[in-house]
DNA sequence: GTCTGCGAGGTTTTT
DNA sequence: CCTCGCAGAC
């Protein structure tokens, strides 16, 4: 969602920078490769394998890297070596990641090893940075303005919506979501509209593939592309045009890839036609953490690799510095059930440690009441362990829905945690319309954004205004902006939204120009949230997420700063969609095992080991055993992320959607070997047990236990032991201190709480109250989560 | 054009 | 249970 009108030229002069003509380029290198002949104590930092990876530096390789055994150093360290002995300037060396978070790592981590020298590498960045970067040079070469603007998720829904519509189709049968999401799986596979298989194409999917060309035309039409598109016109470039393909596979003297399990079909043709030439393509990646075959991802990339490139060089790095050997060896158990792997084994020589910890629960809530009890122990350096800091902790679940009870349970003890992988700062609802705002005034064209803003807020411009417009628009061959104006001029309308249109028609006119004068656009962006009434609109708005709304449009526009304009931060935006939440406050971490790659933590926790959550019984309903495979590998993953203590659980039961659904232990428990796991008896099985200290058993004993669980009997004994003991897990809170007193709140106060939103206190008790949430219903929180009602800016 | 109430569905996610 | 989207009422 960006567009370029005016920072084009600057674009342009930035990329032309970056890529000299050849022969310019020739009359540089010797001062600059002088600069860079030093001594190489980067490579003293290497186990013997990792001084393979990097210093094979010609022909196409391979790096096998197991989780935790070096792989970014490697990586790191091999484009520093490159540049050392003066094979490639920073400007022709390719590095592709996968995420903006990799990308800024591995650039801050070059700049530590060449010691700042180099002045960034402007081709090191995701695969989609990288392309839109290659598109906007060749952009007409696909039909393209190389101004074209780039859709977000959103924007992709509402034209699908759009043309489903338009082609008089039920959207019942054609939902915006399953078109969208079929035309992603195509253009994962690289398969444009004419060249999705008549398999696919049959009877049902036959209007699937009308429906993908008609969006690709109207994509054409609006000047914009969808994420895939970025990929994947690059790549028609790359096939159609030799000259061009020539000219890059020259310039990019040596190819990096990271995570090279994670890349898709258009991603690997992406990089076998860049490297075609040279091969000099390195490679690193783990067969064993590949989890996103679900969204197009194929493991079959990294275990074909040799066959694609003859001749390559295999590196497999297994030595891991992260865990210790009974973590490992738990996640090699487990890993080892796979069928398809290329197989590596991973050693360590850190010192043995404790095994990893199994424990079964009655129900979700116990689960998590444990957990928090353990998290609290771990924090005060119980269990014989030194204290780890709640920041060196994490919950990693399967699927989000399972982060509730631990949301509620952290909330009323007062335990600090952090979400991770929530819904994304830039997809929030308020945050997109005020971009779409900032996108009309940088590119008056952007039909999609306007329409998106046109009646927010409310402005009497409803379903018939719009299609009024969209049908001028059409008409002229003319833009919804221009389309507005032509309807305003012409007395299109009833008079009333003919008013509204102007103003609003005037309003852009306006902000265009003081965009196009390069005035200061955080000023701009405050006046424009200001001027058309949007940030009014969310003070009116008596909702309790309001508040929240209006401080993250501050948050925007403060963020806007770091930016030189709006057009620069709007291309950001497009391809970086994190958002940093760098509170460095000691928190727990909460997320889901796929946002856990790449992470690790001295102690992790892996709740809800049961089969149909996990294994999901969707990944297996769909894609069967591979579908499987995955789900073990994300297993593996959640394993390898730990440090020194890794403790899995399950539930007998939890409530889904409101139902009790009692369930078996994982398969993958089973698969976990018996003499790394010290088996922990939960608490409330005998009553008075109380945390991780009770008895051991053998897994048969876990896996018995929990039929068990599922038996009547055992529910009426096990519901009236926690009828009795119910308050004995209450736990002393140690991390609510004065502060929590200094808050003091009354009973009838009004209160704000960040997840709940307002309230009124009906009761105190102790550190905790009880209050009525205007929306939430009644909860009992800790009393310094909430603040005074009246204390909230705005 | 906007608001309300009812029904259906329920997501692992990065760009 | 909760959220979103749509149809129908105002």
């Amino acid at each position: 969602m960006i567009a370029m009108t005016n920072g084009f030229e600057e674009e342009a002069a930035a990329f032309a920078a970056a890529m000299p003509d050849r022969a310019n380029a020739d009359r540089i290198p010797l001062s600059a490769r002088a600069r860079f002949a030093r001594p190489t104590p980067y490579l003293d930092a290497l186990n013997p394998a990792q001084r393979e990876a990097v210093e094979t530096l010609d022909g196409p390789v391979l790096v096998l890297a197991g989780a935790g055994t070096g792989k970014t150093r490697a990586l790191t360290a091999r484009i520093a070596h490159l540049l050392n002995t003066g094979r490639a300037r920073p400007n022709e060396i390719l590095a592709v990641t996968f995420t903006n978070k990799a990308a800024r790592e591995m650039k801050a981590r070059i700049g530590d090893l060449v010691g700042g020298a180099i002045e960034g590498m402007p081709w090191l960045g995701t695969f989609h940075s990288l392309s839109t970067k290659l598109l906007r040079r060749h952009a007409e070469l696909v039909g393209l303005k190389s101004s074209f603007t780039i859709l977000d998720t959103d924007d992709q829904l509402r034209l699908l919506k759009q043309l489903v519509a338009a082609a008089s189709i039920d959207d019942k049968r054609w939902p915006a979501r399953l078109l969208a999401g079929l035309i992603d799986g195509w253009k994962n596979r690289a398969l444009t509209p004419d060249r999705v298989p008549s398999s696919e194409a049959h009877a049902f999917a036959y209007q699937g593939t009308e429906l993908y060309a008609a969006y690709q035309e109207r994509l054409k039409v609006l000047n914009a592309c969808d994420f895939g598109d970025l990929l994947l016109h690059v790549v028609g470039i790359l096939q159609h045009h030799p000259d061009v393909l020539e000219k890059y596979q020259r310039w990019f003297r040596y190819i990096l890839v990271d995570e090279y399990q994670d890349t898709n079909v258009a991603q690997y043709l992406w990089l076998r036609l860049l490297a075609g030439g040279h091969r000099n393509i390195a490679c690193v990646g783990d067969d064993d953490q590949s989890i996103y075959g679900w969204r197009g991802a194929e493991v079959g990339n990294i275990l074909r690799f040799e066959k694609d490139f003859p001749g390559a060089k295999v590196v497999r790095l297994e030595q891991n510095y992260r865990s210790t050997p009974h973590i490992l060896a738990a996640a090699s158990g487990v890993i080892a059930a796979n069928e398809s792997r290329l197989g590596k084994t991973l050693w360590t020589d850190l010192a043995e440690g404790e095994k990893v910890r199994l424990i079964g629960h009655w129900d979700g809530e116990e689960e998590a009441r444990w957990i928090g009890e353990e998290i609290e122990a771990l924090s005060r350096g119980s269990r014989g362990l030194d204290p780890i800091p709640l920041d060196g902790m994490a919950i990693l679940v399967r699927a989000t829905h399972q982060m509730r009870a631990f949301e509620d349970r952290f909330l009323t003890i007062g335990l600090p945690y952090r979400v991770i992988g929530g819904p994304r700062f830039y997809e929030r609802l308020e945050i997109r319309d005020a971009m779409a705002y900032f996108r009309v005034a940088v590119s008056p064209d952007d039909s999609l954004a306007f329409e998106r803003i046109v009646n927010t807020p409310k402005r009497g411009l409803g379903d018939k205004a719009v299609q009024e417009l969209n049908r001028t628009a059409r008409e002229h061959e003319v833009s919804l902006l221009d389309a507005a104006r032509i309807l305003v001029r012409d007395g299109g309308l009833a008079p009333r939204a003919r008013g509204a249109l102007g103003g609003l028609v005037a309003d852009f006119d306006r902000w265009h120009e003081l965009v196009q004068e390069g005035a200061d656009h955080v000023a701009l962006a405050e006046q424009i949230l200001d001027e058309s009434g949007y940030t009014a609109m969310w003070q009116n708005d008596k909702t309790p997420e309001a508040q929240g709304r209006l401080e993250n449009l501050k948050e925007l526009v403060k963020g806007l700063a770091e930016f030189e304009n709006l057009q620069g931060f709007l291309e950001h935006v497009a391809l970086v969609m994190d958002n940093e939440t760098d509170e460095n406050a000691e928190k727990v971490s909460i997320m889901t095992l796929h946002a856990a790659k790449g992470l690790e933590f001295p102690a992790v926790f892996l709740p809800g080991w049961e089969d149909g959550l996990f294994p999901s019984q969707r990944a297996m309903d769909e894609s069967g055993l591979k579908g499987l495979e995955e789900e073990r590998r994300l297993a593996y993953v959640g394993i390898t992320r730990a440090e020194r203590l890794c403790t899995i659980s399950f539930a007998a039961n939890r409530r889904v959607y409101n139902q009790w659904q009692s369930s078996m232990p994982s398969r993958f428990i089973d698969e976990l070997p018996e003499e790394h796991v010290e088996v922990l008896t939960p608490p409330g099985l005998y009553g008075t047990g109380s945390g991780a200290a009770a008895a051991s058993s053998t897994l048969a004993d876990v896996a018995a236990r929990a039929d068990v669980y599922a038996s009547p009997g055992w529910r009426r004994m096990a519901a009236r032991t926690t009828e009795r003991t119910g308050a004995r897990h209450e736990p002393r809170n140690m991390t609510i201190d004065a502060t929590a007193v200094a808050t003091a709140h009354e009973i009838g106060a009004r209160v704000f709480h960040q997840k709940f939103g307002y309230g009124t206190v009906e009761a105190v008790e102790g550190e905790k109250l009880l209050i009525a949430f205007d929306k939430a219903g009644s909860k009992h929180v800790v009393a310094r989560y909430v603040t005074a009602a009246d204390e909230i800016p705005f």
